[in-house]
DNA sequence: TACAATTAAATTGTATACAATGTAATTATA
DNA sequence: TATAATTACATTGTATACAATTTAATTGTA
């Protein structure tokens, strides 16, 4: 082992993953392209389509974003019809952010997304659960 | 199995992915702050410590990065002393990047950095290799 | 109840990231 | 050999990503 070993990138664990997570999302854009959505759009829209009402705080902690990121992420959401944004009456700092119709019947349009992406991912079942649960041990437990 | 379940955040391979690259990210800041590094200046500099000469076409195979990511990182690099941008005189359109004293110097401040970031994953020896080696799999046999 | 502290979003500034395009140098070929 | 095609890098435009700050609303407390 030299001195130096631990600083060669292909000795790195966070690395891969950058690369990885990047070279994937490049995969997602031929499909979220032909619908003018973005990578950070198609999640947000994961969210609502299982939560429906959820305001900025809660999506960001689901998203592991913050408001800088996803206050423009939501405009474009909006003007596009997907979601409505609305403060909460009882609580004014508090942006509701709620599925429209058509925030609803987009996900008719991207459900052959999760299929076409896990044949570009050259990895058996078993191999990809176990991957699944390594990156969520890693995030839950980030000290 | 409900129909959208694959359309769930929490079903999804790439964004655990996504998420944990950039939470570890997040790790290196304050250590690379005191250097006045960012992230990719850091895996920039990585390659450069391993090659010495190297031009950003081959530099960005290494990396997963473009010119138009590369260009403004290495002009950064290159104010801050670390390397030398010269275009290769046999060929003009290339353009050597090669590291300078003070760039191999840096590699000293810098060398505690991975132990200290491996310490905040929470990953066994054996898992961490696992995940390793998952991950290489996936980004060497994206179809 | 005034006012300090806290909270939620929005804003600002900096740095990626990448597709698409531009430019200059080199190579291939008619 | 003239020119078409290719190549390497830079530039442009759009969209994150995030730290730090600001703003407005709410909560805690003297």
């Amino acid at each position: 082992m030299e001195e130096y070993d631990n600083l060669k990138l292909e000795n790195q664990l966070c690395f891969p993953l950058y690369a990885c997570s990047k070279e994937i999302i490049k995969k997602y854009k031929p499909y979220l392209d032909k619908l003018d959505l973005t990578y950070t759009q198609y999640i947000t829209m994961m969210v609502l389509w299982d939560k429906k009402k959820i305001n900025v705080k809660e999506l960001g902690k689901y998203l592991f974003l913050d408001s800088g990121t996803l206050t423009p992420v939501l405009k474009k959401l909006e003007q596009k019809g997907y979601i409505e944004r609305n403060r909460n009456k009882e609580d004014e700092r508090n942006l509701i952010i709620s599925i429209t119709k058509l925030g609803i019947e987009l996900r008719n349009k991207v459900k052959d997304i999760p299929n076409n992406i896990s044949k570009c991912v050259n990895l058996e079942q078993t191999e990809a659960v176990q991957l699944y649960k390594l990156l969520y041990k890693v995030l839950n437990g980030l000290k």
